[in-house]
DNA sequence: TCCAACCTTACGGATCCCTGACGGACCGTC
DNA sequence: GACGGTCCGTCAGGGATCCGTAAGGTTGGA
């Protein structure tokens, strides 16, 4: 699961960032609107948190711009308690939902929460291959109906993979749903996490694919 | 997949041709505006990466040549921040995006994969030749319903001959997919490769056209 | 029948990946 | 603030896989 926040208040936005990071995987903070534009265009991210009011511009622009692309990334506005015309424009424009400012952070959370799951991201959001069962809901693996403890970042690469099954996720997506974009790893930090997986999971849970990177088989 | 990087810094040159070999198919560099125009009338790119200061020349003299011919590749020019009137420039003469040098590698293949989506390359992208269905987005393939394993460079050839159905691909141009200009191959290393794809997908899926090259037909 | 083109197999060097070990960072507890 | 625990990135050795090459067999056309 990876965010984008966009808000150009510095304080506020570390301790947004620092709140989901704590919560989910990774995220990415930009502060102007042109930031937000190059990431959003260059990474896939699960959702956006946007403040309308920025430094360079309205963060409207970017919602409308993002659903001419046909972009459908779930978007949640910030805004004034005042600013009732805005948060009207921005429904319109193609929001998921907005938030008051100033917003309490678990209610944030409650927010992202809601809206991932109207969002249909997973129709069941239960992943089974075969004996493993992934609930990216409730964030719990089982294996044979026994739950396994897995820790933040093994859970962010099993999420990744699970999503898609039979499909091949290269090693660089894998970074980037574990890190941002900021967060470097120069090793094969990806390599040791699958294999702690497969520890934990069984041999056959994630299969290579040599050159490329790992999938999750159904079956 | 093969790109065409125009870089004229050999070091940074040699930097992104590592880490996009790593990440997909088959990379030329050009160093000069000479280089890069013959490379891009000789060979099908899939995507150009230009940084406009050239030793010789103007590298968006190149990208409105290509235009003028029609020729659609997606291109990306690198350009430095403070350059933003070449930035214009270039998308107006037909660029489809751009990066800000200096640029994250990481970044860099993000962009390219995401304006490979944008561009539509690949609609749903699955391709089918009866019991055989070849997904170019997860890189899989299935063979009457069932996952088959391929390694990188018989993927590359699958790649290239289901991309066009029962249209003959010369070797020549299977090589070209395969390796890039440079490096050479003096044996027979494509007919093996398909040979070792014959074994996993059955011996019809590949059709040989003898004097010419391979084709894989619809049906 | 003969030749050229193509297919298949085997082999060893090169490449890629796995995993155990280690130490730094962080956290909670005493 | 010292200690124990957990998590996680880094590294290196060894092992598995890949792939180009070559050599011999097969096919197809003249």
């Amino acid at each position: 699961m990876r965010l984008l926040v966009v808000e150009d208040e510095v304080n506020l936005a570390g301790a947004v960032v620092d709140h989901l990071r704590a919560r989910t995987h990774a995220v990415d903070w930009a502060a102007t609107l042109d930031e937000a534009a190059a990431a959003v265009r260059t990474a896939d991210f699960d959702l956006v948190l946007l403040d309308l009011s920025l430094p360079d511009g309205d963060g409207l622009s970017l919602l409308r711009e993002m659903r001419d692309r046909t972009d459908r990334t779930p978007v949640v506005i910030a805004t004034a308690r005042d600013r009732i015309m805005e948060r009207i424009a921005g429904l319109e424009a193609g929001a998921d939902d907005y938030i008051l400012k100033p917003y309490d952070l678990d209610e944030l959370s409650a927010r992202i929460a809601a809206i991932r799951r109207r969002a249909g991201d997973m129709p069941t959001s239960e992943r089974r291959f075969g004996a493993l069962v992934v609930d990216p809901e409730g964030r719990a693996v089982h294996l044979d109906g026994q739950p396994v403890a897995l820790t933040r970042k093994e859970w962010a690469v099993l999420d990744r993979l699970s999503r898609r099954p039979d499909t091949t996720v290269t090693r660089e997506q894998l970074e980037q749903a574990v890190y941002g974009f900021d967060d470097e790893v120069e090793s094969n930090a990806i390599e040791v996490h699958v294999s702690r997986l497969r520890a934990k999971l069984g041999r056959a849970a994630v299969e290579t694919v040599r050159g490329f990177g790992y999938r999750m088989g159904r079956g």
